[in-house]
This record gives structure tokens, sequence and C-alpha cells, in this order.
DNA sequence: ACAAAAATCAAACGTTTGTTTGATTTAATT
DNA sequence: AATTAAATCAAACAAACGTTTGATTTTTGT
């Protein structure tokens, strides 16, 4: 599906409000009036507000599909050199679409979720995680990662780190003394701050060191 | 304020709901069906329905207060020890109330919050980080913890790994096999994974260790 | 320039929303 | 037992909701 200018603008503002209010907290007249459309034009375009949601998962999950995927085809680089980058790939997917996946989250949360929404979310998670898999494997087969590691909790450290900073930025810009930044450097900051985080506690779970006690 | 069995009643249930299908997606008939009284008790008792989540905020937050707290004075524990049992505590506080910090998580992800419940938040989490902080500084002190930590980002992975793992608990489930499992044992089965998995995590990145590269 | 299609609009539709009312029943107090 | 207070209810309230209608304007294709 296609859509022109003033769907696509429908869409991103739909996007915004139900990151901020969510999708029952908002009403079709808010979009409306913030897209500066007639209120009509949302069914008119898209059926209803329930289909409208539905559109606004399809265009970002199409968006975001396969750009990554290549540089497991990588051999130049080293197991933990790809997880690296995957961390960052994930950082800039959800720090560079905060609002989309705000709304994600709060599906997940709901128990009472449309069926096709669930089975985006789904296919979504299942791609995340086989991807991570080959890249676990690529490391356990080359001898430098463990062998018991938990797929399922490195990858809900990840996205739940991940999404949870996203969620409390506020909070750690006022425990931090950040307020007087600019909006633009503290996202630059969070970035890279979340990225040696992630970095460094991937690192030290994932690879076969051997430790002394101190 | 104290609550009565009705009153109570009525808070229970609306939390499950709100959990179910957000604050906006549940309507006070909703409530008063599920909890079987007449739609007017919610008024009747509470003022309205946005007085009543404030109601459900002030009780579980109430009883949630410094419960813990008394184990920082125990001198006969080592850093690491404290900085575990801390763990497992939020790890049981958590898994213990999903339906109300599923209602936190959601209240976080919203930008128009009312100022009360905001303020409760930001009390609860300036009050966890303390603790946090303390001890931290008391294993920096004693010579065994690293001593650049990030404590906003520690704590964002200890309750964003959490969080998400219970939003997306069907999902580990279905990846790992476990759907045959009865509910309660899943319960402690992820209670005792996350514990495992986050003290391991907390251990490499707190400690200071000494590393060698295999 | 004309006809057909698409887009836009104000208005109205029927529901559902949170809340209030006023009468009635139940419980507590004296 | 009488009186007051608390609890409960069906019904009604106005406002907001998602959606549809039908007329009107704008755009497109010929």
């Amino acid at each position: 599906m296609e859509y022109n200018a003033k769907q696509l603008q429908i869409i991103e503002v739909a996007e915004q409000l139900f990151a901020q209010k969510g999708f029952a907290g908002t009403s079709v007249r808010d979009i409306a009036q913030e897209a500066d459309v007639n209120v009509s034009m949302i069914s008119y375009y898209f059926g209803s507000k329930e289909k409208l949601i539905e559109a606004l998962f399809q265009l970002r999950m199409n968006q975001s599909r396969s750009r990554l995927e290549t540089l497991l085809m990588d051999e130049d680089l080293v197991p933990m050199q790809k997880i690296n980058i995957l961390i960052d790939s994930v950082i800039d997917r959800l720090m560079g679409n905060q609002c989309f996946h705000n709304i994600m989250l709060r599906e997940q949360l709901s128990s009472e979720r449309t069926p096709i929404i669930s089975e985006y979310i789904l296919s979504l998670k299942l791609r995340n995680m086989e991807l991570m898999q080959r890249l676990i494997n690529e490391g356990q087969d080359a001898g430098v990662f463990r062998k018991n590691i938990d797929m399922g909790l490195m990858s809900t450290t990840l996205y739940g780190t991940i999404n949870y900073a996203i969620a409390t930025q506020d909070f750690y810009k006022k425990i931090n003394n950040l307020e007087s930044m600019s909006e633009e450097d503290f996202q630059r900051y969070l970035k890279r701050k979340l990225s040696q985080h992630l970095k460094s506690l991937f690192k030290s779970t994932v690879t076969n060191e051997h430790r002394i006690e101190s």
C-alpha cells in the first residue's frame, strides 16, 4: 500500500498523539485537528481509527525491514564486533523512532490487542531474535562466546534497557543535571551512554573471559 | 486514607482493567460491572475516575514503602550480597504487583499525566535511586566496586529488563517451549532466571575484577 | 472545455462516555 | 423504636466519541 502526502501526514500525526496519550486516549478529532484535515478524512482514507493504527504499523514495519541484516554476511568482522554493531543498530532504531516504539511497547503491555497488530509485533520479534541467535552462534562456533547464553533474557535486557531509558529520559536528565543541554545534544549523549553501557554489559556476559576475583 | 472492603474491591478491579486496557481504554461501567457495584458508586466513593487511579497509586505506593531499607543497616553483608538482595527485592516487587507496575509503566510512557501521579512516580524513583546509590557507595568505599558506575543506567537496566520481561512473558514462554508449564511454575521459573541473569550482569559491571581475554 | 473521479466539508448520526440526581434501602446511633 | 447517616440503585444528563451522509469543491483524464 502506498500513501499520498495527506495520508502520510495523518499517519504521522496519529503516531505522535498515540505515543503521547495512547490509542484510546486519542480521539479522531484530535488527530484531524492536529493534521489540519476534516474529521471524516480519517474514515475516508483508512476506514476507521482501528485501521489507521494498523496502517501505521504496516508502514513502520516495512521500512525497518532487513536493512541491517547484510552485516551478518560480512566475514571480516569478529563476533563481538557484530554484536556491537547490532547493539548500536537497535539503539539507533529505537531512539530514531521513539513515538512508534512507544506505541509498540504500549501494545505489548495490553492483553486485548487486535490480532493484526499482535501478528506484526510477533513476526518482528522473531526476526530480531533469529538475527541475534545467528550472531551468538557464530561467536560460539568460533569459541569466543560462552555456551550457555539465554537469548531471551539477553534481548530482553537489550530492548528493555533502551525502551526504559527512552521512557524515563526526563528523569535521567534530571538526576544527571543535564537539563541545560540542548535536546539534540542530549539525544546524542544518551545514545553514546547507552551504547557504552550495553556493549560493556554484553561483553561481560557473552564472552569466554577468565575471571579473577579481586 | 483507609478504604472499606467495597472500596478496595473497586480499586483492585480498576487496577486489573487499567493494566489490561489502559486508563483511557477502561470505562467506569467496565469497572462497576466487574466489581459488581453500581456505576455511581465510583463517583460516590472516589469523586471521579481520575481520582480513582490516584487512590490506587496512593494505596500501592504507601504499602511498598521502606520494607526493604532495613537491609542496608545490616553490617554482616558484603556489598555484593546487598546488591543481590536489592535485585531480588525489585524482582519480587515488580513480579508480585504486575498490574500496578504495568500501569506505572504506561504512565511513564505518557507525556500528559496528572501532576499528582507524576509526583508519586518521581518520589518513588528518587527513593529507589538513593537506596541503590548508598549500596554502590558502600562497595566503592570498601574498594570492591568500580569507581565510575553510571547509577542511572544500571537502574535503567534493572527496571527495564524486569518490566520488559513481564510485558513480553508470553513471547518468552513461546520461544522457550514453556507453554505446557503451569502459570505458577512459570512465574517462579521466570523469577529465578531473571535473578540469575541480573545478578551475573551486575556482578560483571560493578565489581573490580581483573579480566584476561581468552 | 467537459465529464468523471477524488477530495473536502459542515452537519448529523447513534453510541458511549463520566457524572449527577433523587428516590429507596440498609446500617448505625441514640 | 426512632432518627440519622451511609449505601445503593435506575434513570437521566450533557459532552465526547467514531462514523456516515450528502452537498460542494478540486483535481484528473479526455
